[in-house]
DNA sequence: CTACTAAAGTGGGAAAAAGTAGGTTTAAGT
DNA sequence: ACTTAAACCTACTTTTTCCCACTTTAGTAG
């Protein structure tokens, strides 16, 4: 179960140095892969590789013909990539997948159950921005909602 | 299985050099033959030749009288071209392919599983502009749909 | 409280592989 | 026969990958 937010520097390689307490978790089973993907939000998941692999089946079912769901298709299947932790614990992240989510040096890595998602440290700040603009009303679903 | 997503520059001759890693996958079974052809939504697709052909097939099927179909009929097919990697790994894009996708010198190639997608840079991101407007909503198909 | 040890984070360098470009020959089509 | 384009080969440059070393932090014992 991946929970916390940690602020992380790329290196100038881009790679992303993951901290050492989520490192057995991303490798729970003795499986050493693991799985970086686009969102639609344009930051990236971050899946170990068992756990991604029922989510890319489901996702491959779907319809090829409606524009939309094509489009997340290309997304989640399009940008998935098998990475590794090297020697240091490090993940290296394609140009493509930094690019997509705009990675400079600054990202966030926030636990999300059974994945991860790792933002830019701008696109984060973002985020939390829409937290003081007119969020008063719960997301549909969440009406019956209470902490 | 065909996944991740590559930025690459066509040569001056309209030749695509395919990423080492899908170089074994795109030659399965001893077959060296891959097909390209057209997608409805402007961008190329290629198969290995083995797992065009039931597809080609498939669509033949179809009937001839529905103007959408006929139109997927002509593209997909009436596109269809089988090339082979050269000594350098290198696909040869015809000038109507080329032309009906609008490739320049930039373009992604995207992983979908069975085969690849092919998008002019341009075009690439333009699908991926989708994304900020009005993508709330989920697809047909999707609504259950979790990360 | 300080010093020492161990672990983790960080940065960089070298070897290998892959990508890029150019030019030459061969084939094909007009 | 001439023009054009496709296939081939070679050389060069860039990127990637792997590994090592240094710095910093935390934990423990004196």
């Amino acid at each position: 179960m991946f929970q916390g937010a940690t602020a992380l520097n790329l290196d100038a390689k881009g790679r992303l140095a993951v901290p050492t307490r989520h490192r057995e978790g991303l490798q729970s089973g003795g499986a050493s892969k693991q799985v970086l993907t686009a969102h639609p939000h344009r930051c990236v998941l971050l899946y170990p590789a068992p756990a991604w692999e029922p989510i890319r089946a489901r996702i491959m079912s779907f319809s090829s013909f409606d524009a939309q769901t094509s489009l997340w298709k290309r997304l989640l299947v399009g940008f998935a990539e098998e990475v590794e932790l090297d020697a240091s614990g490090r993940l290296l992240i394609s140009p493509e997948l930094r690019k997509f989510a705009s990675f400079e040096k600054e990202v966030m890595m926030v636990g999300q159950g059974s994945h991860f998602e790792i933002w830019s440290q701008e696109a984060w700040e973002k985020q939390l921005d829409q937290l003081s603009t007119g969020s008063d009303k719960l997301p549909p679903g969440m009406e019956n909602f209470a902490l």
